[in-house]
DNA sequence: CATCACACCTGAGTGC
DNA sequence: TGCACTCAGGTGTGAT
């Protein structure tokens, strides 16, 4: 679910809210979810004001002042929403909730559990186990065709697959991959090895092109993912190739019809006729 | 190394 | 209405 636009528009609508403010309590509903909640995760937050709330690929990391950071990954249907007053009953996937000094309470919830909460140190940010070997921000000056080609210019994986590798670029997911490809007109079968220096040039500026577009319309929304305020996403109508099988390509004069393909397990969607 | 099938878990949708 | 089955935005593991 949440890929890189969905992530960005949670961490901004919570730093919109929450920046600031103190952690009056911690409730773990339940621990059992990709990796266990650590067990001092209330002794070491609460009393904590949050002075910053920052995103590296996929993860949310909501540091305090203490230095400690709080890393929160949403899986697939993760949710991080901000409620206020708080419910007077959590609901059956609600599994974190942080109450706030100032009465408003920030629920962490994930059907699948597919998602995770962790501690780490903001001050040693890019030695944390999760985040050291994440690659580029794709929105960042390191991300460049020649960073790009660098990654990939001797892997013989499909260009689907590779972008998906958070190694490669950090924070695209199922969605945004298929979209930024039909935008450069590559085709995700393509392997790395083949890519031309004037193809990752049209990569990476549909990628950024098409997480811009997303963050703007405040993330997709499928089924699960919300803003920090409840509020669902607005991309999902702008999808050009994403679940649209059978549909005509939406490039100007291209007579094809979107096709879904897998690729390591994994839908693909692309135009066969204008992507190359 | 690089690649890939699979597992983790729940819920929604489909077809019978 | 119920059941069996497939699929889903992510990522870590282990086999090849």
């Amino acid at each position: 679910m949440p890929e890189l636009p969905e992530v960005e528009t949670v961490c901004r609508g919570l730093a919109a809210q929450l920046l600031g403010v103190r952690i009056r309590e911690v409730e773990v509903v339940r621990r059992d979810l990709r990796e266990p909640v650590p067990t001092d995760l209330r002794e070491r937050l609460r009393g904590q004001q949050l002075v910053s709330v920052q995103r590296r690929a996929k993860y949310i990391l909501c540091c305090f002042a203490d230095h400690t950071m709080l890393i929160a990954h949403l899986g697939m249907t993760g949710r991080f929403t901000i409620c206020a007053p708080p419910p007077a009953t959590l609901s059956t996937h609600d599994h974190v909730v942080l109450y706030t000094q100032d009465g408003r309470a920030a629920i962490y919830s994930d059907p699948r559990r597919f998602g995770l909460l962790v501690l780490g140190r903001s001050d040693r940010q890019a030695l944390h186990p999760l985040l050291k070997d994440l690659g580029p921000e794709p929105l960042g000056a390191e991300f460049t065709a020649d960073s790009l080609l660098s990654k990939v210019a001797r892997r013989k994986s499909p260009l689907k697959t590779l972008l998906l590798d958070q190694a490669v670029v950090a924070g695209l997911g199922n969605i945004y991959v298929s979209e930024a490809l039909w935008r450069a007109r590559l085709s995700p079968s393509r392997l790395g090895c083949t890519l031309l220096r004037r193809e990752a040039t049209s990569l990476v500026t549909a990628i950024r092109a098409v997480l811009n577009d997303a963050i703007a319309a405040g993330g997709s929304t499928l089924r699960d993912y919300v803003q920090a305020d409840g509020s669902i996403g607005g991309f999902q109508t702008h999808f050009a190739v994403y679940d649209r099988a059978g549909e005509r390509c939406a490039h100007r004069g291209c007579k094809g019809h979107i096709e879904r393909a897998v690729h390591a397990g994994r839908s693909t969607y692309f135009c066969p006729l204008c992507q190359k």
